[in-house]
DNA sequence: TTTATGTCTATAATATCTATAGGAAATAAT
DNA sequence: ATTATTTCCTATAGATATTATAGACATAAA
């Protein structure tokens, strides 16, 4: 189960994939829009500047925009920062493992060795997705559900 | 990530693959063998048995015990029984999907069309394993760990 | 200089997860 | 029968994480 917050992102990372690019969009009509708290967005959209994904400029006609195609932002990335580096258990990160306090030892443990296969399928599909992928698939259900063939697909 | 609970599961769940068949296990052997907190690991077990996971008998003698062959008992199963039907988002459960409050329309949600790749992804790894394969993958890396060539693998 | 906009830090509110307590019920041995 | 052993049940406390909000501050354009 993703969180929230990650769940915000991605709508609001969304939004703005499915933009034209160049514009930037503001946070208040972002929020309004995908029915985010506000306050809420604007901490979830600074993480994503600092990280990268985002560019911002603040004042008069300021705003957020994507800082990479959206095809070039991948969901590993997103989720990255948001939910920090997925890993089913804490032994399995990728960055200073961290043997289970009840464990005597990471190298055996069963349960770590059957879990490193999810984290390596749940790693593997994000790393193949991107932002791109996301709207281009609401893009061609909306058009689906409209009754149209959608010839793009 | 998986919960502590989870983990515990799969913990005392490895220990009774790895055991003889036929000889119940208390629950405080368990919980002193495995360190986990006894009566955390008490309505674990419980669950686990109302799922169909485990048997149990009570009074003296009595005990816990696999209620399958580990090589039937997926991970799937017992991921399920402690964390719920495994779903990235809410509205991709199998059983009564809940549109989000803040989505207009489930069917074209991006967030939802991507994340469902994930669901399967997770779903198809944790239906191909097993208590046997955690408990065989346990062994082995102890076989190894000890210095021996394991022919077994 | 005023207005529009994002930034930052702190904290409140809520939800979830983890753990414990205490006794009830069942079973076997004596 | 009585006792020792063991699981079962219900409730609740404690800890942690998530979600949300508040308000002052910084920056830039008109």
């Amino acid at each position: 189960m993703i969180s929230r917050k990650t769940k915000y992102a991605l709508q609001a990372l969304g939004r703005m994939a499915a933009s034209p690019a160049g514009e930037p969009m503001l946070i208040a009509d972002l929020a309004a829009r995908e029915r985010i708290p506000r306050k809420y967005l604007e901490t979830i959209l600074v993480t994503l500047r600092k990280g990268g994904v985002l560019q911002s400029r603040v004042g008069r006609g300021g705003g957020y925009q994507l800082a990479l195609p959206p095809a070039e932002i991948t969901l590993a990335r997103v989720v990255r920062l948001l939910e920090g580096e997925f890993a089913p258990l804490p032994c399995l990160a990728d960055s200073e493992p961290v043997c289970c306090d009840e464990c005597d030892d990471l190298a055996t443990c069963g349960t770590r060795l059957v879990m490193a296969d999810v984290k390596r399928a749940v790693t593997v599909t994000l790393e193949n997705l991107t932002l791109a992928d996301l709207a281009e698939r609401s893009r061609a259900a909306a058009a689906r559900q409209r009754g149209l063939v959608d010839f793009s697909i």
